[in-house]
RNA sequence: CGGGGUGUAGCGCAGCCUGGUAGCGUAACUCGUUUGGGACGAGGAGGUCGGAGGUUCAAAUCCUCUCACCCCGACCA
């Protein structure tokens, strides 16, 4: 493309909504504009991104022999109404009817669909596995959209479903799927991690699921990671804690411990380590129809990781305890503990504490904490024990090396939904032995638009976007300096010499001062950056080729310009 | 939805407290000089101050309502 025969804008201030780098490099770099919250235009140089992202991902999906649909982003009502989904996700839904009163909306994903077609078209077993994909526009009314493209409501997605007969051959699915995402971000230069997942209200408790984070300071996620080969969601990592002495056979007594609510305060004041103490924390579990109450135990200086709790407990949602239903408990803010409270608390250890040892722990009594307390002594309450403790950087991993913990953007996300959906759905094949059975799901995501912004996340500089080769929206950017005749015609045929060659140019034929030219380039990001300066070029017959990323930078005459473009490329492919 | 904040020219902001009929920077336009890191000079253009209502001789400014957007939380590719 010649940026003189090109409509492109950038800016020198970006708009003050914008907080990450993704989101104000690419509202700066005038390859996107916001048209309402959560929703975005993609402007050329962003499209040509999205295009090359898609184009890796067809080829992995392809290679896997999924074959590419495309389904309807408006789907009827009917069909959500099977699965159970319509009132379920009715706030993620945007719904709607048609003249005629029916029910529509918009598709915030697609199994439903994709079941409909599997099961108007497949009645054997003997036509399994079956997998397709699709890569089209997703709308999710996301309660809170933000980030630019990192979580917007209308978003592009590549989603995947497979259909098995049984569970090895869902494996196997599975296998071949988190093989193919592995090429898919290994393809686009990107450093990524894969961790396993929570499965969320989406599956089951034999299924797997793991999600491919793109490293990055900005990242939502915290992942728990060894050197060695172990990664997983902090939602979902379970880890030991080392180096932990408690004291066994102490006699329990109350203290007095006036004003201190604070573990911090307590275990000065008494001499101890903070995780000889329990940290006591009530929540209230929600379901339709009912309530229950827990009172959760962990070591005081434990963090609780409340997804690890409410998927313990199985609950639709967990809240804090309110203050007056505390009081109703026998609970006393500020001093709460395991003993003197009521009956209709459940009360949960956490697998890291030793329930033979001697702890702190509130008196449910004002200013008093009591010292020496044994769970397996002086508890009365049946002693549940589950992992609820969010992992710590130092932990030990399963595989027993040390945890790390570093960010990361959910890029993509395979899951192994099993029968849910062809159950609801009454999508049934015949097996050998001619009975119906419902053929086992799974079904794998990948944020095409979000996989952008994390690019950039990932790498940028304090002028602007680096793009990795394989999805740089041009390989290289020409600046041409200069504006007599003889450059300019020296300048195009340049250009067209490239393009001949194959290589992806942005001719910068706008004639601006350098300064200007350079500015845009850093932003934008291309891989190379090729300069032919009027002066330089008089004196020595060269050009400049220098590389965004390390800066590197040689002089070229015209002769060994294209092969040293192309092993460039090549290098950085 | 709960909490916090912002709406004035394409973008970034000042003006508001203490009402008097809108300004700065930047971008965009014209002419000229510049051409290896957002250059300089001159000239011109652009806003019913988010919207509605109210108070007032007079409202960007005060009052009421409303809408949009952003940030923190639950959710997710």
């Amino acid at each position: 493309m010649r940026l003189s025969k090109a409509s492109w804008q950038t800016y020198k201030e970006i708009p003050k909504e914008a907080e990450i780098p993704s989101h104000q490099l690419l509202l700066k770099a005038g390859m996107i504009h916001k048209s309402g919250s959560g929703i975005y235009q993609y402007l050329p140089f962003a499209l040509r991104v999205i295009q090359k992202i898609e184009k890796i991902v067809r080829e992995e999906m392809n290679a896997i022999y999924s074959q590419e649909i495309t389904m309807s982003m408006v789907t009827p009502g009917e069909l959500w109404k099977e699965s159970g989904r319509w009132d379920l996700m009715e706030n993620l839904m945007v719904q709607f009817h048609d003249r005629g009163g029916k029910d529509l909306c918009l598709s915030p994903t697609n199994e439903e669909s994709v079941t409909d077609i599997f099961r108007r078209m497949t009645k054997s077993y003997k036509q399994l596995p079956v997998s397709f994909y699709q890569i089209n526009t997703k709308f999710r009314d996301e309660i809170r959209p933000r980030f630019g493209l990192m979580r917007g409501r209308e978003f592009i997605m590549k989603d995947a479903y497979t259909f098995h007969a049984d569970r090895d051959s869902l494996n196997i699915g599975y296998d071949e799927m988190y093989q193919a995402y592995s090429n898919i971000f290994t393809r686009m230069g990107l450093e990524f991690a894969i961790v396993e997942a929570d499965a969320g209200n989406m599956g089951t408790s034999e299924s797997k699921t793991h999600e491919f984070q793109v490293i990055a300071e900005t990242g939502e996620d915290d992942i728990v990671y060894t050197d060695g080969n172990y990664a997983a969601n902090i939602e979902k990592a379970a880890t030991t804690r080392v180096g932990l002495e408690f004291s066994k056979d102490q006699e329990m007594s109350e203290v007095e411990t006036p004003n201190m609510k604070t573990i911090k305060d307590v275990c000065e004041f008494l001499g101890s380590k903070q995780y000889q103490s329990l940290k006591s924390l009530v929540y209230t579990a929600v379901w339709p129809d009912r309530e229950e109450h827990y009172l959760v135990m962990l070591l005081g200086d434990d963090e609780l990781n409340e997804l690890k709790l409410k998927n313990y407990i199985g609950c639709n949602f967990l809240l804090m305890t309110k203050e007056e239903t505390m009081r109703d408990l026998g609970l006393v803010k500020g001093f709460i503990g395991p003993t003197n409270c009521s009956e209709n608390l459940k009360v949960i250890y956490d697998k890291a504490i030793d329930l033979d040892s001697s702890y702190i722990v509130g008196a449910n009594k004002a200013d008093m904490h009591l010292k020496g307390f044994m769970p397996s002594k002086n508890c009365n309450s049946e002693k549940i024990q589950v992992d609820l403790r969010s992992a710590q950087v130092g932990d030990l991993a399963p595989n027993g090396e040390k945890v790390k913990i570093k960010k990361g953007i959910e890029v993509g996300h395979i899951f192994q939904l099993g029968d849910k959906y062809t159950k609801a759905m009454k999508a049934q094949v015949l097996n050998k032995e001619g009975k119906k059975i419902s053929p086992l799901m799974g079904c794998y995501g990948i944020g095409v638009t979000r996989t952008m912004a994390a690019a950039i996340e990932q790498n940028h500089d304090e002028l602007g976007m680096i793009w990795p080769m394989p999805i740089a929206p041009y390989q290289v950017y020409f600046a041409m300096i200069g504006k007599s005749e003889e450059t300019k015609n020296l300048g195009l045929d340049i250009y067209k010499e490239l393009i001949a060659e194959g290589i992806e140019v942005l001719f910068d034929d706008r004639g601006l001062g350098p300064g200007q030219m350079f500015k845009d380039a850093d932003l934008l990001g291309l891989p190379i950056r090729l300069t032919l300066g009027e002066r330089d070029y008089k004196e020595d017959g060269k050009l400049e080729i220098k590389l965004r990323k390390s800066g590197e930078s040689q002089k070229v005459s015209t002769n060994d310009l294209v092969s040293t473009i192309k092993s460039k490329i090549k290098e950085l492919l």
